[in-house]
DNA sequence: CATGAATGAGTGTTCATTCAT
DNA sequence: AATGAATGAACACTCATTCAT
């Protein structure tokens, strides 16, 4: 993989995948990808092979973005409850403050588009997440579970107060707390 | 008195629809739901308007399907944690049953082909379980929390719970169990 | 040809053709016709073997009602430009009384459905009106001039007569008259 | 710098758009058009939004054109009737060598698609004709008739001579003279 | 490397005609 | 004969990708 020459552009297609995901769907043509990037309908090529490569390397950006956001000042020796609170409020603000990177995550995320390989790069991103959710269930009510259903579970449990947030950010706060007080109990 | 339009043929269309689009995704071609159905391309449209229009209809359908299952034989008179228990496992059994059902809905409920007014009308197939949502978190933890974010936090337990069974159906038993004990510790 | 049962059928969908060919022009949809008809869209096909059928069968009709009402009331003994004058006046008081006949009749002439052999016979139709015609000629400047060169420039003096006081009709008085005279200077 | 844009193209297209309008008529697929230009299907796209627009530029070009050459070597200061045949023969001539642009313009006339903005536009480009149409009437038998009608009577008078010198080429020149005689009488 | 025109396979939908009832 | 559902070829237009400039 050659590194395409300008970053700035390569990114720039990024956003502008990200914002028309929100308004026009994955259906989007990629000549309004590119227009919006402000960029020429072919040079979109040259940075990503495929329209479906765009989704992936898309996907990918959004998810690590997300997974060091939410790492991000971590209390390594506090307590786990402090923890993972704190792992919860940075990604939740981060949903509230990038709501359509958030939203354009979600839709490739259930899209058929996003390759394992892909998906196998985002669990070693979402590593450090993983274990201290590991550590989490390790003594709750299920920690007989297996983990990968609980990740299920938490991710869910997650993704929807973030959904929630994204469509009523004036109580942000509240359904964040509400979310993560459900997850404590759910698992812890 | 010509040949009568058929419920036979429409449910061939709605069930070849769901079974395409659990391989093919939602940009699959009309032509290939009909010759799936073993029907003419242009039947499909005598039977339902556009494409949405056929999505639309197929998703009302299965969640319609979806909230009598769970409903079937519900206990009127029992305990709420026994109330809620039925209402899971039916609703389990029925995602363990139907695979494909599972999985075309999930992937119409995300994908912006589905109508403010189907989604309405899927909501009223729902009340009745609506209901014995409300009642179960009336006196829970999460009783002061909207009730629109408490429902999108179950259904999501829930779905979670479905896509997990209906990808490791070996285990279905136990994750539905562990499912149902999750939403139990979060909301009552 | 055998005559189909009902001819008030038949003539209800000439009828409903005339209507639907103004609005929609000839590329609409023989469903439509039918139901303007108000018959099945199958039936149509009972009375016209083809749409073409149908529209070449609704241009001799409407040519030949149209040549029918112009030597109505002919006055045998009269001197050649009141003959020609009450033909005339016939011809456009008809334009004026059916404006969608004469449209649709107009768009028919010119649409490449019309087979030879349906303009052979409308031609017969037309074989008193065409004798007019040429007696009128005969001694004036045009006698040397072929006929059928005659008969188009005759013929498209009175059809553009016919739109204008189709979409003027305030003056159809003036333009009938106007035409005639214009018509009278060129051939007698 | 990619491939500009290239007017040959867009030639090409048109011509062929006639040449096809011709002999399929305007219901023939564009597929047809674009490889009658021996282009591909997609570029006729890029050319002309849609095949109504096409058919519309088709008509204002061929219109134009039209007017162009009858006005070519105008004769400023001479008679009014060596002024009107001049434009008359050029006319004439052009509908003589261009049989298939005078057949597409005709049927593009009457079709429905031509849009009254497209007519307006042919309308200005037609001006220095009725210009001199509107000379021609000024003191003949028409005077008092509306402008307008006389335009449509004089137009009616050279397409008829134009349709039978297409369909009769051999007699071209004594068409020609004959139809503007008849013009003549009829307007002077 | 940037540009945007060129390409042509692919798609939803229409519609004349047929045919089961 | 009447009905309108069934059929499938046909068509305008789109769009990911390529490539001449």
């Amino acid at each position: 993989m050659p590194r395409p020459r300008s970053d700035d552009k390569r990114n720039a297609i990024l956003a502008a995948a990200t914002r028309i995901i929100v308004t026009q769907g994955l259906g989007a043509p990629t000549v309004l990808i590119a227009k919006e990037a402000a960029v020429a309908s072919g040079s979109l090529f040259t940075y990503f092979e495929t329209k479906s490569e765009l989704f992936n390397q898309l996907f990918l950006e959004l998810k690590t973005e997300m997974a060091l956001t939410a790492m991000k000042g971590f209390p390594e020796g506090a307590e786990l409850r402090e923890q993972l609170l704190h792992v919860w409020k940075n990604w939740m603000n981060w949903a509230l403050s990038f709501p359509e990177k958030r939203r354009a995550m979600a839709q490739l995320g259930v899209s058929g588009e996003i390759t394992p390989a892909t998906r196998a790069t985002v669990s070693k991103a979402m590593a450090p997440i993983t274990e201290l959710m590991q550590r989490a269930r390790e003594t709750g009510p299920m920690r007989t579970a297996s983990m990968a259903f609980v990740l299920t579970l938490i991710n869910s449990v997650a993704e929807a107060t973030m959904d929630f947030i994204a469509q009523d950010p004036a109580n942000a706060k509240k359904h964040s707390k509400g979310g993560f007080e459900a997850l404590w109990r759910m698992v812890v």
